[in-house]
RNA sequence: GCGGGCAUAGCUCAGUUGGUUAGAGCGCCUGACUGUGGAUCAGGAGGUCACGGGUUCAAACCCCGUUGCCCGCCCCA
């Protein structure tokens, strides 16, 4: 039997899968209210290629990450060109800002994207090699502080709107380029007397990104002594979080400062943010963005300033509470009994279905017992009942199945009925 | 990339110190009920016991390897 790659899965309709965490109508639920969230504060989609010029990637998220460094799937198409699946979508959508010339255009670009993501990552909960996220950014002349709170405050909506609780939202400010190199250094001195008696991991950080240190869960004795980025902001980076916090304040959403808070990527500058869930395990990370107001320059654009974040739309379906409908029932079953009757209900679907009316016919002759165990089974709302009586009669027997009240109406008078909703 | 656990029916799982034809519940199909679902009862279909090798008179069970899944580390959504 042929299998879905190592650490991916099919989304599948409910009535194949009993994983809530795997059900297609609990996908199309978050995308339905993210959607909503997006009309509601004026972002527009935008679709790019799941792959991208391996470049892009490279100097995008940098060549040191983890993810460019041992995590995409690159290879090398035949004209020669080196191609990545792509491993997360805000370089993507800055090529596109720059691509079609966004900045000269409108002032602020308020884009949104649906999609899969690629990562060649070992399994765990709560995280596979395709993922999906749906993420924004905000991209244009703007760093107003305001735009973070604002995107925050939209989060907030989806997440209420869609029942996620036990979350917590950490906020951080990783500098700038001019005083992030300061800070660096001054960890540096600070950490290297300690090395040896910490971890192989801190160890390694200490030469690729010493800023994870701080992050680091093992030696986070040692770790707590050292300065917190937040004291070492240069003046322009500290007025910026203290407004940012002005504005969450002000929008009553409660958040946790914290200082460990290092994203991996290295585009990001000032604000950092995270949601959590007390739910996942440990990929307990619905969502996380940030500031990265220098990648359009690094993508080869004109300067500007930008601000997103991304979901993990798989995570968020498994936060999500366990009674979530399924829409996708049919609200009228049509049973015949007779060859006449499969003919008629069959057309009479085709028709009903043009009104707009979800309805589904039986395919095979039954026995009127079996037909009803079916449209129990399909969970449908109503059944009508077609049998060689009510084609001489032409009117039909109408069963409401979770009363379990009949009654009798013409073809008319059945279009009048379902119509209205 | 590293570590731990697991693998028996569509699903969840039993399966004794290795011993005949591998079981249960749920689900599915059929019937009791020839025109009325959910309940009950009866019957039925469904298995390369993950795969390959080894030990043994005999392996679902013991040993080795492989693959896959789950969980954790790392990192991230």
């Amino acid at each position: 039997m042929i299998k879905t790659v190592k650490h991916t899965r099919d989304i599948l309709p409910s009535e194949f899968s009993q994983d809530t965490s795997a059900q297609s109508h609990r996908f199309q639920h978050v995308e339905a209210i993210a959607r909503e969230a997006f009309r509601r504060y004026g972002f527009r989609e935008i679709r790019t290629p799941i792959f991208e010029h391996t470049e892009l990637f490279a100097r995008g998220v940098g060549t040191e990450t983890d993810i460019v460094s041992k995590e995409m799937y690159t290879w090398t198409d035949i004209n020669g060109d080196s191609l990545t699946l792509r491993p997360e979508n805000t370089a993507p959508v800055i090529r596109a800002y720059i691509e079609h010339k966004m900045a000269h255009q409108s002032d602020l670009a308020k884009l949104f994207y649906i999609g899969p993501q690629f990562r060649r990552e070992r399994g765990q909960k709560g995280r596979f090699r395709q993922f999906y996220q749906i993420g924004v950014e905000v991209i244009g002349k703007s760093d107003n502080p305001a735009i973070e709170a604002e995107v925050i405050e939209m989060i907030y909506w989806m997440l209420t709107e869609l029942k996620i609780e036990q979350t917590q939202l950490l906020i951080n400010s990783v500098g700038c380029p001019v005083c992030r190199p300061n800070f660096n250094e001054m960890l540096k001195r600070e950490v290297a007397p300690h090395l040896p008696q910490m971890c192989g991991n801190c160890n390694r950080r200490y030469e690729t990104n010493i800023l994870r240190v701080l992050d680091c869960k093992e030696d986070a004795a040692i770790v707590s002594k050292f300065p917190s980025t937040l004291n070492l902001l240069c003046q322009e980076c500290s007025t910026h979080f203290a407004k940012f916090r002005t504005y969450l304040d002000a929008r009553s959403i409660p958040y946790k400062i914290e200082p460990r808070l290092v994203r991996g990527l290295d585009y990001y500058t000032r604000t950092a943010f995270e949601i959590t869930s007390g739910s996942l395990g440990a990929q307990n990370s619905l969502l996380g963005g940030g500031r990265y107001d220098g990648l359009s320059e690094t993508l080869g654009g004109s300067a500007a300033k930008g601000f997103g974040f991304a979901l993990g739309l798989d995570r968020f379906v498994m936060s999500l509470p366990q009674d979530v409908e399924d829409p996708s029932v049919p609200l009228l079953f049509l049973a015949h009994l007779g060859e006449k009757a499969m003919e008629y209900a069959l057309k009479l679907a085709s028709s009903l279905r043009r009104e707009g009316v979800a309805c589904a016919v039986d395919f095979e002759a039954r026995s009127l017992k079996n037909s009803m165990k079916l449209a129990d089974k399909v969970k449908a709302k109503n059944v009508l009942i077609i049998g060689e009586d009510e084609l001489v009669k032409g009117r039909y027997v109408l069963r409401n199945m979770s009363t379990g009240e009949q009654s009798e109406l013409t073809e008319e008078e059945l279009f009048e009925r379902f119509k209205a909703k």
